[in-house]
DNA sequence: AAACTACTTTACGTTTACGTAAACTTTATC
DNA sequence: GATAAAGTTTACGTAAACGTAAAGTAGTTT
């Protein structure tokens, strides 16, 4: 096996650099379903997998509640009759569409990055170019204060 | 001229899809600056392209602070020293990153997006062929019946 | 002039996603 | 068996991004 089959809190807090707060909030939001030993949390790699997608939904701009929505409708589509799954798909399609727009809202920032970087450049080469007037300029004045 | 001089809150709400109490707290938060006759605001074209970044900004995830530290600071670098002008360098090279990772990000959850359609279609047809099976046995069913 | 529409300010309310503190229990280590 | 380390619950606090209501103004239509 290449994945442990159970984790600690801190591990999983370690792992994906999140607190522990977080991983209990998640859990009381019911994202994730740890099992337990006694009064401590046991989580399977389900959950880890799970974690791992929380976050992702969060640097991509989804709420909790939206990734809770999809692993809850991705649960019962697993046993699901036909109307469940044409719902999914419905879903996935819809998810499609958003990742197409940000998709282009990437592409865009990216033009608008290279174009400020290239007034930035500009901008530093106006100043050397200064820089080395100003320097000709005292140089001059040094060689006048010499012939007196 | 492509684009009008100036525009009204409602006409900027109506365009981008946002409430005017979006746009109006976007102002208190000083990452918009119409001008006023009056009372009643007066919004430049300067003043639409920001609200378009805003947008897209949270779309991509960023908080409106994140958004208007950026402003600022593109405003600070343009009448710009050379550390600004650094400064404003680094933080480029920095959302390339972040970019980088929202397209993994995104290049992800397209592949999850795909298995989790491919499972859905194979569990659709599984269905389907247990109907099939079933209208079969129902024809079994009806012929036996007619010929008691 | 009355009514309507668009705009304004003030200000309290709400949801999300945790932070933080307090007080307690369980588990590992010496 | 003491002590530290890691875990737990309970609960109040907070920042962000608006929603929503109240109450008023300014211009426009009928």
């Amino acid at each position: 096996m290449d994945i442990k089959k159970t984790y600690s809190i801190s591990e999983l807090a370690k792992e994906f650099d999140v607190t522990t707060r977080s991983i209990r909030f998640y859990e009381d939001q019911e994202l994730l379903k740890p099992s337990r030993r006694g009064q401590t949390r046991i989580f399977s790699s389900k959950d880890r997998v799970r974690l791992k997608l929380i976050l992702r939904g969060k640097r991509m701009g989804f709420s909790l509640a939206e990734t809770k929505e999809l692993f809850d409708l991705w649960d019962e589509t697993l046993s699901g009759n036909e109307k469940q799954l044409h719902k999914m798909l419905a879903i996935l399609a819809n998810k499609r569409a958003q990742m197409e727009q940000q998709k282009n809202d990437i592409a865009q920032a990216e033009m608008e990055i290279d174009t400020a970087e290239t007034r930035c450049r500009e901008a530093l080469a106006e100043l050397q170019k200064k820089k080395k007037q100003q320097a000709l300029t005292d140089d001059e004045a040094r060689q006048t204060a010499e012939h007196n």
